[in-house]
DNA sequence: CCAGTGTTTTTTGTAGATAAAGAACAGATT
DNA sequence: AATCTGTTCTTTATCTACAAAAAACACTGG
């Protein structure tokens, strides 16, 4: 009754883990593998009897030895890894996208369980971790109400990353110049470039790449208000980018070079200029954002059935 | 197995209802009450069908009618209409101050759950809003991790605060002279008058009109995000009054001060003025919180048992 | 057809049970 | 003493059950 993709996400770590050994060669410890397989010993202890019955390391519990290398197939499908709660999670998501929601429909949680196939309390858990998105709200004693990707929640949105990266990016170019993050800037702003010089075949990895530099600078506030905020924009982003495939070429090459921008005047640690170029910037994130929301329909038709 | 705490609360306020009413007056429709009483129809027919075992109303329902007045006695105690989550809520917070919780300690949901006298359920899901303050953190497959209510905590808090507050007070400002805030605003100022001149007796009324004051100005923002952060301002507040009474008249009488002197600077809608009354009565509510954080003992004394 | 009440169906809030995962304890080996 | 495995005890993640509350449906009299 509680699922067991902790056990099954360790077996595959240390099939990977194994499959790099020669046979012959002797395990490490318990207490070691604990480690490197990042479960608790009770998991690591099940998944090496587990091996063990599959003749793929010795029996002689006090010496392990490696008996043949596991196979690719030994290992379980990436779904089964995931937690409830996580295939709730990517399953919401989804199940968001697709089914056309509007501002003030309701959600129901029963009908979410059985779509699924979890249990109330898996969906419930999740709405109520959801919640603090903004997106639903909960109605007591009846159930969730989805406040809609509108208009409104854009705008909001942006003001509020607005005035933490702005806060961020100038406080990051206040950190000492031996500091790690201005390497890390370095690398990104490379990367940047590459992407740029590759632009009509690679145009799909920017996204991953503007969450990592907004992430970067968004961490240099120290304030778990602030980083924890991000959550949403990445949130957010990630499935934008997923329902608004047009021009994406384009919008991610104009992005680019702002990005650009944005990291020379990081470089230059002017707070002025940071200030300018990380404005410039999120205004024009925030077009594209906008323009992609369906304005809705201003007035619905009168039903006169 | 779901507690009747609406049916309880929905009771009371039939009663307070019926109280006023004379007898052998005719009561409201169902459908009527259901808006009066604020719950289901199902609800209401329960509270009525029981006030009718009790001889309060009479049986003919096509047609009811007060019989008597009901007395005080006839309702639930107060803490029977909190819902099991609202209890949680109530009985976590005190038993954080109560226990002298420390950063990093672990939170059990097994134990909360003994020592609150409800299912783990009900803590579980509790830990999980609450989670939205960072106050608590979870380890997955383990429990929760107190973070601490620390001076880092405070700072932080407060640098979102003072960027969130000082959008919104000058927003405020912006607002059309015949906007319904603006009266609003007056009133408080007067309380704040009224309150000044009773310092001595009436100080502990001051942590509710605070509340009402950065409320109303935090509300003019209309951004989701920047008034639910509010929450945990309250929150902090409403427990950090509990916990520090030094100087509480002092502090309040100075925290009046320096609201006048905001008011006065929003009256004026001068955007500079309001910024550095906002800036500088935030920077001694800061303060003021940072003094009352016990620091942690510098090095905790080596263990040589 | 509307504004009632009566009845049935659906959904939520909370408790309780249980397998999986973690943590602690205990003996063994070097 | 330190580090290992074996064992037991505790706690979490998840499902299921069920009363309370809400919502939907059905009937009735004007």
């Amino acid at each position: 009754m509680k699922g067991d993709a902790v056990f099954k996400r360790t077996y595959n770590r240390a099939v990977a883990y194994l499959a790099a050994m020669k046979p012959g060669e002797i395990i490490v410890s318990e207490n070691n593998l604990k480690t490197t397989l990042d479960a608790s010993r009770t998991t690591v202890r099940k998944v090496l009897s587990d091996l063990e019955g599959k003749g793929v390391i010795s029996a002689d519990r006090a010496n392990r030895v490696l008996l043949r290398r596991p196979k690719q197939k030994d290992g379980f499908p990436r779904s089964e890894t995931m937690s409830i709660s996580a295939q709730v999670e990517k399953k919401f998501m989804e199940w968001m996208l697709r089914t056309d929601l509007q501002p003030g429909d309701v959600i129901n949680e029963l009908d979410l369980a059985r779509q699924f196939g979890v249990s109330t309390s898996g969906i419930r858990e999740f709405l109520n971790r959801f919640s603090r998105f903004k997106l639903i709200e909960k109605r007591p004693n009846s159930g969730w109400c989805f406040r809609g990707f509108t208009r409104d929640f854009a705008l909001e949105l942006f003001e509020v990353r607005e005035l933490f990266e702005t806060r961020s990016a100038i406080s990051f170019a206040t950190r000492p110049l031996d500091s790690e993050a201005w390497a890390v800037l370095k690398e990104i702003e490379a990367e940047h470039r590459r992407l740029l010089r590759n632009i009509a075949k690679q145009y799909h990895d920017f996204s991953d790449l503007d969450e990592r530099f907004h992430q970067l600078i968004n961490n240099a506030s120290n304030n778990r208000f602030i980083v924890d905020f991000y959550d949403l924009i990445s949130l957010i982003f990630h499935y934008h980018y997923q329902w608004n495939k047009v021009d994406e070429r384009k919008r991610n090459q104009a992005a680019i070079l702002e990005h650009l921008d944005y990291i020379e005047a990081l470089f230059s640690r002017d707070p002025g200029r940071i200030e300018l170029a990380c404005k410039s910037h999120l205004k024009s994130a925030r077009k594209t954002l906008l323009a992609s929301i369906k304005t809705p329909a201003p007035n619905s038709v009168a039903n006169i059935s």
